[in-house]
DNA sequence: GGGGGTATGTTATAAAATAACAATAGGGGG
DNA sequence: CCCCCTATTGTTATTTTATAACATACCCCC
């Protein structure tokens, strides 16, 4: 497949593993910044982290009830608030979906990569990209605060196939 | 047309010459097309050219029924698909809303940035940046298709206020 | 054990988008 | 001119996504 730096999500890999190492660097993230990563986000975090798919608000939904919480669309609204504006996942805006951010041990910015056959998504860090961002936006005037970078395409697997 | 200097959305412009000058490009590129400029999405450019702020659908039913025109959503939609498949309009995916393309003589792929004090949009070519996305997601194994930049900030005019 | 802040639970509603089908308008061939 | 075909517009209903508003529970500190 691709290879192991810049990303692993178009890659083979041990995916509970790589599911385990988020979830302990998000509880010692939380323990560090005096964070409560409560029962009901922890939840929402591993089932956003159960796949390399953007989640609906309403899938998550779904999957909280199916497993007997009983659960409204507020509930997961504000756990994904509380992840996204802390840095454990990312909202897609093209897609009104949610995925668990793949470095969220530094801060960075994210630039995603989504398949259009099979709707994994990558993120890759935006790095000097988001410098060249801003840096277009300064010349022209304006004051860059967050930048989405998004990019819809095919991943590696889905590239031969006609498209499904 | 437009002006050599990349933007001129954040500048003082004679806004109701830029929209007649887009409407007059958008009939004749719908003549060497053979698409059908219709009055009903002629008027939705219209109204999307009145400002250079993004409107969403329901602003735009808003104005069209204000006009006496009867309009339901799926009619703005369908002028809005029209539109955006054809290079007259982009749709602002982190505000679920649509902007008059201001560039719409050439091919091109877009940047924008939104002012997040009064509102109003840019547009400005993404040219190189462009490439560089691809290049990056080229390098990640994955085959680039439509990319997304946008770009929250504030614009010039808001920079120095307290927020407004 | 009370008080104040944070988190969750619940109901209702708003906002954005689409499905499905009916009616109409235009345009070319007979 | 009339018919047929297609593209467009009109209409109704529904789905999908997101938030407002308020009640309850929890937790830490005193
Ligand atoms: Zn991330
Ligand atoms: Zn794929
Ligand atoms: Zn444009
Ligand atoms: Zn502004």
């Amino acid at each position: 497949m691709a290879q192991e730096i810049p990303n692993n999500i178009f890659c083979q890999h041990d995916h509970r593993g790589c599911r385990a190492t988020a979830m302990r660097g998000a509880r010692a993230a939380c323990r560090a910044a005096n964070l409560r990563l409560t029962p009901m986000r922890a939840r929402v975090l591993e089932i956003l982290l159960e796949s390399h798919k953007a989640l609906g608000a309403y899938d998550i939904l779904a999957r909280l009830r199916a497993e007997g919480r009983s659960s409204q669309p507020p509930i997961v609204y504000r756990a994904l608030d509380f992840l996204v504006s802390n840095g454990f996942a990312h909202r897609l805006e093209r897609l009104n979906a949610f995925a668990a951010c793949a470095h969220a041990e530094d801060r960075h910015q994210p630039m995603f990569l989504i398949c259009e056959s099979c709707h994994q998504v990558a993120e890759a860090p935006l790095d000097r990209l988001g410098q060249d961002i801003f840096a277009r936006a300064t010349k022209l005037g304006f004051q860059a605060r967050s930048p989405v970078v998004e990019v819809s395409g095919l991943c590696p697997a889905c590239q031969g196939d006609g498209e499904q």
